[in-house]
DNA sequence: ATCTTGTTTGACAACGCTGTCATCATAGCG
DNA sequence: CGCTATGATGACAGCGTTGTCAAACAAGAT
């Protein structure tokens, strides 16, 4: 591959015969260009491995061609799923994707977005929990008209974007399968409760349950905050209150890893006398030994869908729809086979 | 915070009485400014909350504003770190920090860098393991006159920023460690033999060893790939060839875990039968249960300083230092106390 | 005082693109 | 067949900055 000389739009216009404006058109999908021009132009532009200049782009438009995914969340490979779902939808239309951690002030992200959205121009947001679930940061996005999706929101908003899984349902499907599998006395972990989508698993959890012939008495729920030292944690607190559990369900991975290796270490057999299930089938479910049972949900198709909709949307100047729930699978693995 | 209007070069240029070139060199470092003209700009730019706008920079100066991190990389905790290196370094200063993962094709990153290159303009590269040893990449780089820095190199390069630590040190020292602690029969669990990294680490081990009264035949070399599953398989192997090793090393956290959970399935006792540390001071080592003791190395500030340099050195178009050495740290935790 | 030399400053044309608005084609209609 | 409405196209002026080059100034040297 040799280096190649930049073109720039006055080169594809030239050789295509046409106006630079005609070449701006094509490249920006604006309507009014007979179709026979547009693939010509597309033709020239092939050829000569034209790229616009972003910059220019920028200046003259006022857009940033940028995309930003605000968050604050610890868990990089939720994080990367996310910016690689982003990066997918972004490269296909010339955007830039970004991701931001946001630091909270007064349990509020509000600061944080202000002073970015100083330094930064975007054309589109995305959120994911907690950040989605702070109303005085959706409502500062929405004053300035900046398009939006949120990611596994508490609450869904009419006027925006929003790609989740139906949390309650996997929570129930996920305790279905501990309970077909024949265990009698169970356990739920937690995750932190500011978390909505966590509660949504337990109420689910609490369904299957109650759909069960299981009595309340033989069920046990641990509060953790998503961290693997409260899996450890949960683990012990249970040996004391009801060594009889076999069968657990954590509302997170991490927490699932942190139960198993303190079920191992206290001599318990991971599945024969303890089963565990997981959720979100992030790496740990797959590195574990023994590998876990989770719950998927393609974070990275949300992500995807929710970018592409976002660029439709700047480009449109309009929300088409606005709801799009994503189906989930257990991934069926050693630790509740 | 009210959302102040956005002022350009020309409105500062008005309010300080001199020309929007006085402000362009003010805001570019470029000499031949008198000091009280510089702080005159600079007072009124503060006071007014004056931003460049990077696009017309973009577009005026050929400069992109962006350094690129390439890597090929599964562990997020470590990208994540390099990361928030560069962004602070890159704020600081107005750049764009961004990252990459190349794919390899028939094992070279040329072809996924030229792709890369091909479609966006950066004005600097960090490179780290293992593309940072990829010389075919190296040498598109210094090609196209692009500034480099390279993370934890195998070969250092005279003509580009190194920063790194003193690997084989940093496997000697953990080793001794462990050694102090009255090990007299150990393992090291190898990563993969194509980063260079990992080879220093166990030439550490071994020197380590040779320093010590411990014969090489109390000594065993197990071969791993610096994932989680490659710890487990170790320590069992480990338990057929050579039961009575206490102290192992493994040349990264994961493997550490790995190694931790296969131990405590088996009924070991970690670290009262089995002491273990581990290399990198990832996450892993801290949320881990017994937590882990570990080599730590700054990743982060290694980011932050081959950020710092490398935009000095696109400055001055001239490579000053180009070898920094970072100190290390063995962080003590409950796997080997 | 005058001439050099180097330092400081500014006017103005790019940079590559999009927005605006005017003009030119084309088709449909009476 | 001319008229209108609408679609297709282009000319040109910005967008906010930096590069270039010329002009003004300051400080020594004579």
């Amino acid at each position: 591959m040799t280096i190649s000389k930049k073109y720039t739009i006055e080169d594809i216009a030239e050789h295509a015969g046409v106006s630079i404006k005609t070449v701006s058109r094509v490249f920006n999908n604006s309507p009014n260009v007979r179709q026979q021009k547009r693939d010509l132009v597309l033709g020239v532009a092939r050829d000569l491995g034209y790229r616009p200049n972003i910059s220019a782009r920028q200046l003259a438009s006022k857009r940033s061609f940028v995309i930003s995914h605000f968050h604050d969340n610890p868990n990089t490979d939720y994080l990367s799923e996310i910016y690689d779902g982003m990066r997918r939808a972004c490269s296909e239309q010339g955007y830039y994707a970004v991701a931001e951690k946001l630091e909270p002030k007064k349990g509020s992200y509000r600061h944080a977005l202000l002073e970015y959205l100083l330094r930064y121009e975007v054309d589109g947001v995305i959120l994911s929990p907690p950040v989605s679930d702070d109303n005085s940061v959706i409502r500062e996005i929405k004053k300035r008209g900046i398009p939006y999706a949120l990611i596994s929101p508490g609450k869904k908003k009419k006027d925006g974007i929003n790609v989740f899984i139906n949390e309650r349902d996997a929570g129930r499907s996920i305790t279905d399968f501990l309970i077909e599998r024949g265990h009698k006395q169970l356990a739920f972990i937690s995750g932190l409760d500011s978390h909505a989508a966590s509660l949504e698993r337990e109420a689910g959890f609490w369904e299957a349950i109650a759909a069960s012939d299981i009595p309340k008495k033989n069920v046990l729920r641990l509060a953790g905050d998503f961290s693997m030292q409260s899996g450890f944690r949960a683990f012990e607190k249970l040996t004391k209150k009801a060594p009889n559990v076999t069968g657990i369900f954590a509302a997170n991975d991490e927490m699932a890893v942190g139960t198993i290796v303190a079920a191992l270490r206290a001599g318990k057999k991971v599945p024969e006398e303890l089963s565990v299930v997981g959720f979100d089938d992030s790496p740990f479910a797959r590195s574990m030994w023994p590998t876990i049972t989770s719950l998927a949900q393609p974070i990275d198709d949300m992500a995807h869908l929710s970018t592409q909709k976002l660029i439709d949307w700047i480009h449109s100047d309009r929300l088409k729809e606005s709801q799009f729930e994503f189906a989930t699978q257990i991934i069926v693995r050693d630790s509740c086979p």
